[in-house]
DNA sequence: AGAATTTACTGAACCGGATAAGTTGTGGAG
DNA sequence: CTCCACAACTTATCCGGTTCAGTAAATTCT
């Protein structure tokens, strides 16, 4: 089957081929009549303006790329990329916008797809998740003038936007809920130590702990994965003064931490309270319900597609803070015993 | 920063563009002494080609399309399909041919993606799942001679090829498993109804049941989300002659499930063994461990990828079958008390 | 040695749009 | 009644690759 192109319209519609591309694109040169029959025409033979054609012409490729760093076993389970997907997808369909994704093991990897990218005219614009303190992708992406939001901040970005949120206003909510419920004695299990976001979180946390006048804040560092999530829950349990409450960097690592907790006999709550960062229907599946940091991740992902259209149509972005996650309370908190 | 092109290099090499084409390509029709001269140049300015200009000229567009016809608070916590994802690109990215996502809502959706991406020429072919009976896809990508592949079968797709996991002989698996374990009321927690794979599920478990000469099938449909998993599973266990043994059809609505029963105060698996289709890091993450058919999803991406990239070359692909689920028995399973 | 073939290129057309520059035709102002 | 401005087009060029038709020089064959 044969593609329709402009120059099949423009014989049908008996003009030319330069008006067909003014009509179709809302431009001044055509008549309303005409613009109308044309349109007519382009809708009858179903027509759809060939991406590689518009893109050579000069007009944006009409495309944005997505990296995803993470190891296969992780992406799989973690639902924060999917809902984050949800949510560009939501803002690029409704202006016909694809988005590309390259699955990549390190920031260095990362770097290369965006060179590449780039140099194949094959994307607009890129989201870039998983900042880093002093992140290699940054200055690439300032030197190749690629249009880019960085999701997660605040960090140093000179001019690309970054959407972030309020990641140390909710940890310090929680580490406070939790001080109010009775705990003393209160631990986390972190995310990657190099995100920024972790290290964010990490220095909220022991600020928090310390206005309130906690001995310690132990951050046993993790990788976001069940194992280590769960791994890290049994040292910090086996210890004489163990915490009487736990916040977990994301909603994966708190699912393993409650199984570990209950296979070495502590009751959920009773023993041991439970908070996950983001809440994905996963903390809600498991008995108790875990309480959760929620956030809509995928507003969160439609606020970065927004933003990086926005930098790609030239308008200048700022950087946005795009909501605190909320305390959902649930079953797995409660005062110590 | 300007992109460099093949003028550049032709320039620099004193030759003309033909030349740098053939010679990047491989082609015959420059000497070796001269190609090698231009790849190097081509190397060290960071060449290139443009995406565009290279599907404008007749060669592919190097993308594949991938449609998600779930709901986003589905696919955020389904491992799946980021399991397939990472399967794809793996093998995508050995021969750098890029991945388009378009989140859809209805397969009629998915018709008109499809439609467009074939207009536009933005990919070269796409991957078809959650084949479904009398599917409206499939003669669309006929229509437009799309090379595709579906994931999931067997059925009737002319000369789409198929790559399929034999569902029917993991259940009977199961099934036998379960009624050697001692099980006698077995019943199901089905996916999609419509879905072509949820049927043959389906009937295979009813043909087994029959042939152990167990009483009933109950099948209860569902949707794969854990909301409508324990609700499923709610109504199978107040029954009077509730099962002692329920298998669900993926992990997601197996964890809900047993969340539900330790609710009703039911001990898995001394009350109720629990079987999840798809193994994925959820199943082991709680407690007890899931007892799960195991698949390795992303290696059947992989599988569907290798295929799609055959199609796209023009070799004529037969269905394949890769793989069977396999029984991994966890905590979950054990005989009735 | 001369013809035939092969090698190693060059030049130009082409893909399908976008767009700048040029060409009509029409209506209103002077 | 003429001139001018403007709308409504057409024509031609460009984007950056691929590829086909030439062409000159080198090599092989007889």
């Amino acid at each position: 089957m044969k593609r329709p192109t402009i120059a099949d319209i423009a014989r049908r519609a008996g003009v030319s081929k330069g008006a067909v591309s003014y009509a179709l694109n809302g431009q001044p040169g055509v008549s309303e009549a005409t613009r109308q029959r044309i349109v007519a025409i382009a809708q009858e033979i179903g027509f759809n303006p060939n991406s590689a054609a518009r893109a050579l012409s000069g007009a944006s490729a009409r495309a944005v790329g997505l990296t995803l760093a993470r190891p296969a076993r992780i992406l799989s389970i973690e639902p924060f990329f999917m809902g984050l997907i949800s949510g560009f997808e939501a803002e690029l369909a409704a202006r016909s916008y694809a988005l590309t994704l390259q699955v990549v093991a390190t920031p260095e990897q990362e770097v290369e797809v965006y060179r590449r990218w780039w140099g194949e005219r094959r994307i607009d614009g890129v989201i870039v998740t998983d900042l880093r303190e002093d992140d290699v992708r940054i200055p690439v992406l300032q030197q190749l003038q690629l249009p880019a939001v960085v999701i997660g901040g605040p960090g140093d970005t000179g001019k690309i936007a970054q959407v972030w949120s309020d990641d140390a206003g909710a940890i310090t909510e929680t580490v406070r809920y939790l001080v109010a419920l009775g705990h003393r004695r209160i631990a986390r299990v972190g995310g990657l130590p190099d995100l920024l976001h972790t290290r964010t979180r990490t220095r909220a946390f022991e600020d928090v702990c310390t206005a309130l006048g906690l001995n310690e804040a132990v951050t046993m560092p993790s990788d976001y994965t069940g194992e280590e999530g769960g791994r890290a829950t049994r040292r910090l349990l086996i210890g004489a003064d163990r915490p009487t409450a736990i916040i977990y960097d994301n909603d994966v690592m708190a699912v393993a931490g409650l199984a570990v907790a209950q296979e070495m006999g502590l009751a959920v709550p009773g023993d041991l309270s439970i908070v996950a960062w983001d809440d994905s229907p996963l903390c809600s599946l498991v008995h108790p319900p875990l309480t959760a940091l929620s956030r809509d991740i995928a507003e969160y992902g439609a606020h970065a597609a927004r933003e990086l259209l926005a930098a790609i149509d030239g308008k200048q972005v700022s950087n946005v803070e795009a909501g605190t996650a909320h305390l959902t309370p649930r079953g797995s908190t409660a005062p110590p015993r």
